[in-house]
DNA sequence: TCTAAGGTGTTGTATATACGATAAATCTAA
DNA sequence: TTAGATTTATCGTATATACAACACCTTAGA
């Protein structure tokens, strides 16, 4: 839409940043990482961080949210109608990112992820929403899109906990309810 | 010796373009390479290549510079004598870095090539002689490093153009007339 | 308790890089 | 040959980055 190009230097910094932080995730605690630790890393002067990053918390923020994104393949999501199979694409993205996040030591920022996680989704879905919907309903889109995101993260997490069937299956059996409400007719299959 | 430190955007940069260069001549020839080719790899505008460098030719000569320095692992080598084993790997590094450029469609350029590897080996020639001998013998020992640059560069030509026995034997049954002229004893093995 | 060491975040200034404009050179097709 | 299109090489200016210095905070150890 509005692209508003941003200078190369910018992007290739920032790159460089993130890069190497996630680099330094899979050898380092989160905490025993030091700014200088990452500008190190990406051969950039430590000033320079925060010409970009408010401190760690917003990197690590920011990591996660690309990352995500990433996984979520977004260029295509947002072309795309909340049906069945991007609802089990997301889900899949969800569950594939925890699992690569929790080789990574992350350990006791899980809150912070499960927000930004979250806040990932109601974004997506509220475009998704808009795009079937009229600008009107925006206030009603946007509870929903909320109700939705905690739901599906929730069933994230469920699975975690108890993990007897694939994560394909396990949401596959949710669908009738998400796309059809208390109201839904079982599915075969 | 004399270090002042380099900004390290310089380096970084230097780095970013001569790597580019690298990876893109392994997929066109050198003339179909344009300075904006190498720019747009590196991320990099196309004004700083000439902050940095002079042309294509001046950026090949010091990626291969640099390349060479690189294979014949230079901090060591300052570090020893022009002995036997030196002599050897020298060789190979030479022969190596001839069959991974080969591999690079560096074609019509070998007398470019040619010329860089020999001006190289001149330099760390004579910065071995001057390891083991008087200052005051500065003309003689140019002199021989520069005889023994064009020697041991045609002796690669040699055994690539007939190439039936390895680098490692061939360079080894030059040794004695290296070390000790004419006037050598045969060496068995 | 004090002290030293190391990490954080900020600031002012020097410098490297981005970018658009330009003219000249080189190439291609008509 | 001419004309149009690329590519090269250079310039001035705006901006991102490097760097050194700073105050503040935490931590470890005497």
């Amino acid at each position: 839409m509005t692209q508003e190009k941003t200078d190369p230097r910018i992007l290739r910094t920032r790159k460089l940043i993130m890069d190497s932080f996630i680099e330094l995730s899979g050898k380092k605690e989160f905490k025993d990482i030091t700014i200088k630790d990452i500008t190190t890393e990406a051969m950039v002067n430590r000033a320079t961080f925060y010409y970009h990053f408010k401190d760690k918390y917003d990197l690590l923020e920011k990591v996660l949210s690309e990352v995500l994104l990433i996984n979520l393949n977004s260029d295509k999501v947002e072309q795309y109608e909340l049906n069945e199979e991007v609802i089990v694409s997301i889900f899949l993205a969800i569950t594939n990112f925890q699992n690569s996040l929790s080789n990574r030591c992350h350990r006791g920022y899980e809150d912070t992820i499960a927000r930004i996680i979250r806040e990932q989704l109601e974004i997506i879905f509220y475009k998704m929403f808009l795009k079937r919907r009229s600008i009107d309903e925006n206030q009603v889109l946007k509870r929903i899109a909320v109700m939705l995101n905690w739901g599906i993260y929730g069933a994230s997490v469920e699975w975690r906990r108890n993990s007897e069937v694939p994560p394909e299956e396990f949401i596959k059996s949710l669908i009738p309810f998400i796309m059809y409400g208390n109201d839904f007719e079982p599915i075969n299959q």
